[in-house]
DNA sequence: CGTTCTCTTGACCAGCATCAAAATTTGTGG
DNA sequence: CCACAAATTTTGATGCTGGTCAAGAGAACG
């Protein structure tokens, strides 16, 4: 039944080569070293939770009541202004939590990208549990940290880089947080569709399609598939997303 | 020595209105209500740190090496591009936290806008720290997720706002995260420059203060000095920054 | 009071959004 | 497997928001 994503990335990593066996069942637990009797109580709390393309976890505005941590797949965090605007603050994959804040209500939604599984815990037997479980704490303070960083790079990307900058940097940073990613580093897997990419990107469906298309004239990338990119060159995409192009 | 400014809101209030003398003292601890046997060895941990405005607590990719709280001033969180385009993604005042990611080097800079003091933790000591003292990671945890949700706010307001937008939006939430806010709650303290505004709303110097002038057009906003601003309308200022105008 | 810095205002321009349509991909039924 | 319909992506033409460049108005400092 326990089934969470491993914290730490290394953990992450040899789940997504397939190399460790323990670690995919239960990767969390063992990757955190929580002691055999205190995993046997976090079995006995957790729930898990399958999702279809597009259906939600929970919508906007809903109360929190649970702690989230995604197994399997991955999902949009978004939020809609009243007029139809959306914005995307991130993509969640394998591994990654949600509902660490302890507001209320969600200020944003989380919905499926693609077939998704999760582990669930309610929100108060899992406050009562890390009073208790030690390691589970530190790791989630770890981890929030990780997010707290990427939200910021997030805003370095939106206030203050073009189009192109904006796109490359997405494809720089996105292996780095999706932990199924292709064996082959430089195979770039896009679960999410222009539209969404765009609306992570504060940009629209065109820009997103006309900076990728310069992109591959640049002799950047090359489009194995609609969905799978190939990085030609790395470092000058990187300087391209860092502001050096 | 020890005198990390208040976790919890309701604590940072009673500072800010000067109710909290204990608070003043060493609020986090007595709002965390670590015992007094931990209170000591904390008190022996702690440093004072005083800094100028402008100067520079670290600087961006400066190695990790101390946990910060802000304990009273203000200070900007900023990134440079090579090109010399900067992003400042938050603004932290008494009672925030810096370090919390397990990153080895600072993404971004830490300055001072104004007069600021802050107390600081050897980062090896604190995580030895946290292992004993439970309150204290169950405290950042906490804020660590509020931080993230404000980080989330600002993706939105970047990626999907216009410039009036941003703006009224960053009027908004300046009141509740800056703990010194005058007694009014309607009046505004910005002790951040024109320029820093605009490189937190991703905008130029001269779009702020258009932006402003419409505010004050629009009968949203008086502006009682340089740095100091009066909300007239709060219900449409909020409706403005929610995408509703 | 004058020097300097910051803020405000104005004129013009560019990057990205918007509107529109063609090209590809995906899904469905025969 | 093919044909057709629907959805998504790409490409093209035009317009607007906000950036750039320049000058003037206030504040802050000695």
């Amino acid at each position: 039944m326990l089934e969470l994503a491993g914290l730490p990335a290394d953990c992450a990593k040899r789940r997504a080569t397939g190399g460790c066996d323990v670690c995919q069942a239960r990767p969390f637990s063992v990757c955190a070293s929580v002691p055999d009797a205190d995993l046997a109580r976090l079995d006995g709390l957790a729930e898990t939770v399958a999702l279809e393309p597009d259906q939600a976890l929970f919508r906007q505005d809903d109360p929190v009541t649970h702690i989230f941590n995604v197994t399997s797949g991955s999902l949009r965090l978004s939020r809609l202004l009243p007029d139809g605007r959306r914005q995307i603050a991130g993509f969640l994959f394998a591994g990654d939590f949600i509902g660490l804040s302890d507001e209320a209500r969600h200020a944003f939604a989380a919905e499926a990208l693609e077939p998704s599984t999760l582990c669930r815990f309610r929100q108060g037997d899992y406050r009562a549990l890390m009073r208790e479980v030690r390691d589970l704490e530190t790791a989630l303070l770890q981890r929030a940290g990780r997010e707290l960083s990427a939200a910021r790079d997030q805003a370095l990307r939106l206030g203050r880089k073009s189009a192109l900058e904006r796109l490359a940097s997405f494809l720089i940073d996105l292996p780095g947080i999706d932990p199924l990613r292709p064996a082959t580093p430089d195979v770039i897997r896009l679960p999410m569709t222009r539209g969404e990419i765009a609306d992570y990107l504060g940009l629209t469906i065109e820009t997103v399609s006309r900076s990728l298309t310069k992109l591959k004239q640049l002799g950047l990338v090359r489009q194995l598939s609609l969905n799978l990119l190939k990085v030609e060159r790395h470092d000058a995409l990187r300087d391209l997303a860092e502001g050096l192009g």
